[in-house]
DNA sequence: TCGTACGTTGTACATTATACAACGTACGAT
DNA sequence: ATCGTACGTTGTATAATGTACAACGTACGA
């Protein structure tokens, strides 16, 4: 329950398996039956299937044919596990090149690059990454979209503040498209099903004359799209403001 | 784990709860030792202080005296329980009037009343919406946001559209700025204490060729804000964002 | 050939939400 | 006034979770 964040486990133990540093390979007892690649696609790909909640060391384990705690000698724990798969699937990212375009087609890429990212692993949306894991994926992420930006009058803070802006509306909206598919699937019920069951009984207690543009706005929104709210129509919307409200920013000549 | 969401309880029963529609009142046996509104503000004190990872049943019962089960007999389980804080949360939420003033001054007026909310209750940042609790709280709160949003050219499904957009900033930010500070205490590092535990190692394995942009930026950005990114300038950054970006919708004669 | 380093694994523990049944209170009918 | 019963309260039980701990067995180095 509550959120899940990235950077939660040890530092200095994350950053080594991050990039791979191998200390002091071990020279005697049995050979390692997996190895941390493997185990870090596994829990990437219940995490993909069934969303952060399934993703049980017990799970992994089953799935590896393997003891539970036996995952415990690829990884100091969950924390550092989740970590490695963030970078992983940021390593993972397709990024087009760019160069030459004007700056709203590059930014409307990198956006596109990260939605895509959310729809492949929706659970990333799910994780806050104030204390983003820094391996070799983010770093890759991070300077291919500074680059995006780099070279339209931004000084380095406004070219910084400007990113983060824009991924976090991806994220926002994507942990909210996610979601949707989420409790259409635990509670039987999509979205309009869900309001259709609220109809009847809201209107018994909801009064119009109390509540006269909630009514108005409420109903004509809902028409509009399907139920309430949608997710995907949502995201276009909001990155035409998103981009709008850079716009301010940019030297644009 | 992962994200929790309102508007995963029974609807019926749901909303017969949070209008407080007395079905069936009770005859026989003995009194009742508590009342729902007791219930609610112990959980919300619990989701409060610690977040909504403390808000169990057995915490919350500890606090009321009671026994585990009997919070049983004033609420269906914690799925309702959870969107009767929510829409007591929304209840309580100062409304400023704001009739006659700039639209940019009444906007400006409703992100901070929600992010007030938030900083008084950090847990609701957590929550998904997407199905919201239609109760007096929600619906007052609408209402009144719905009423800043009136009279300036936007036709009903575009007051929606920007209402939506302008609160999923809000609670982005908020989520973020309630991750740093939980962050903080459960790991008794802070962001800038993290950031410089990382600093010695990352130093040694981040190639400063490979990633030039990444390398400058991130510096530029980390020495202008104490740590990598500061949530409370991202939200005063991004507001102003936001409100340029739906400018452009704007009859603003 | 044998000691020991180390990968593997089963068990154990403190958590969680909540189903179920036993218990006891106090109202309504007689 | 008495008693049946409706109903609030509660202890126990269950299937999950992450991971600490100790026993087990493998295979390398001397």
């Amino acid at each position: 329950m509550s959120s899940e964040r990235s950077g939660a486990g040890d530092p200095a133990r994350t950053l080594e398996l991050l990039w791979r540093e191998q200390t002091a390979v071990p020279r005697r007892g049995p050979g390692r039956g997996r190895n941390l690649d493997e185990v870090v696609a596994a829990a990437t790909a219940l995490a993909d299937r069934d969303g952060l909640r399934a993703v049980t060391m017990r799970q992994i384990a089953q799935t590896l044919n393997v003891a539970t705690m036996t995952l415990y000698t690829y990884v100091p724990g969950k924390a550092e596990l989740l970590d490695l798969m963030l970078d992983t699937a940021y390593a993972q990212m397709p990024r087009a090149v760019t160069v030459g375009q004007p700056w709203r087609l590059r930014l409307t890429a990198v956006a596109e690059e990260n939605w895509v990212l959310f729809e492949a692993h929706p659970w990333v949306a799910d994780i806050s990454t104030l204390r983003p894991p820094l391996g070799p994926g983010l770093m890759a992420k991070y300077e291919h979209e500074l680059s995006a930006l780099d070279g339209f009058g931004l000084d380095d803070v406004a070219i910084d503040d400007a990113l983060t802006y824009l991924l976090s509306f991806v994220q926002a909206s994507a942990r909210a498209a996610g979601n949707a598919r989420v409790a259409a699937r635990d509670s039987a019920m999509n979205d309009e099903q869900w309001w259709a069951a609220h109809a009847p009984l809201l209107a018994r207690v909801l009064d119009q004359r109390t509540y006269p543009l909630a009514a108005r706005v409420g109903a004509a929104a809902g028409s509009a799209h399907g139920s309430a709210h949608d997710p995907d129509y949502a995201y276009r919307f909001g990155l035409q403001r998103v981009l709008d409200g850079l716009a301010v920013l940019v030297d644009d000549r």
